[in-house]
DNA sequence: ATCTATACATACCTCATGGTAACTGTCATG
DNA sequence: CATGACAGTTACCATGAGGTATGTATAGAT
């Protein structure tokens, strides 16, 4: 359990085990990693259930393989459903859950508030503009 | 602007170019991954300047040319502040800025509402364990 | 003269991520 | 018989993150 003061210090209590602790250090990077988050912002914006293809439509910039993956890490952490109607040609339906819809509002939540303090990530960034590399644009 | 609405649906206002929204996201991913989350917690629990062993020392694992990296990385977004004293031998000094206090209240309270659901989670990884790779450890 | 300490920079290596392209299996269509 | 659609899987390759080991500069200690 972390106790958030208001003057930005913090105290851990080491409450969680180490596995525990890994656990939620994954979940956050997962849920914050870009294709996960576009993903779960198509099924979310869906409101119900969405082919394979129609995700791979909307998530622009995915391929096929890594959306395939992304979808089954999402399963797995529950976050997502897959389901498979035995048809031909086959036909899989992706949703978010409630879990997943719960995450999402959190994450949003931060990204609004990273989303309302750029200015001062653009001013930052043009004071010392190093480590913030554009070789590969 | 995002707007989140109680039953995990959203409404994406297109007020951000793209060049904003990158940036937006690019910061989210920063702010949540592994190093620059553990070296911002490390000197905010330090509560004032460290110097760079020290934070070497308290972030376990991590090599000394990628913290190097990530401090700079934390600098340039002004996350944290480098203070270099023209000495022999060199001493340099990295505190967290108030952006930086207040980024990391944001995604701690991120943290805690994966660990409150931390059950959740560790249930849906028994029931489809398929993506949860262990392998590797 | 050599060693130590600090805060890096640099070279080199490994491994995971993620991209493209091609293959799979089944049925309807032409 | 060949093709296309769907939802993948598989092989192969490029990139980048991150590890180790070493170089750098300077001054004090031995």
């Amino acid at each position: 359990m972390v106790t958030v003061m208001n003057d930005h210090t913090f105290d851990f209590c080491e409450t969680l085990t180490d596995a525990q602790d890994a656990l939620a250090r994954e979940m956050l990077e997962r849920a914050s990693a870009k294709w996960p988050l576009r993903a779960m912002h198509i099924l979310a914006e869906a409101k119900g259930p969405l082919r394979f293809s129609r995700v791979l439509e909307r998530v622009e910039g995915i391929s096929q393989k890594v959306l395939t993956q992304t979808l089954r890490t999402l399963e797995s952490d529950g976050l997502v459903t897959r389901t498979l109607y035995p048809q031909v040609p086959p036909r899989v339906e992706y949703e978010l859950t409630p879990l997943g819809g719960e995450l999402l509002v959190e994450v949003v939540t931060l990204w609004q508030w990273i989303a309302n303090r750029l200015p001062d990530f653009e001013a930052a960034r043009k004071r010392a503009p190093q480590a913030t590399d554009t070789s590969k644009g």
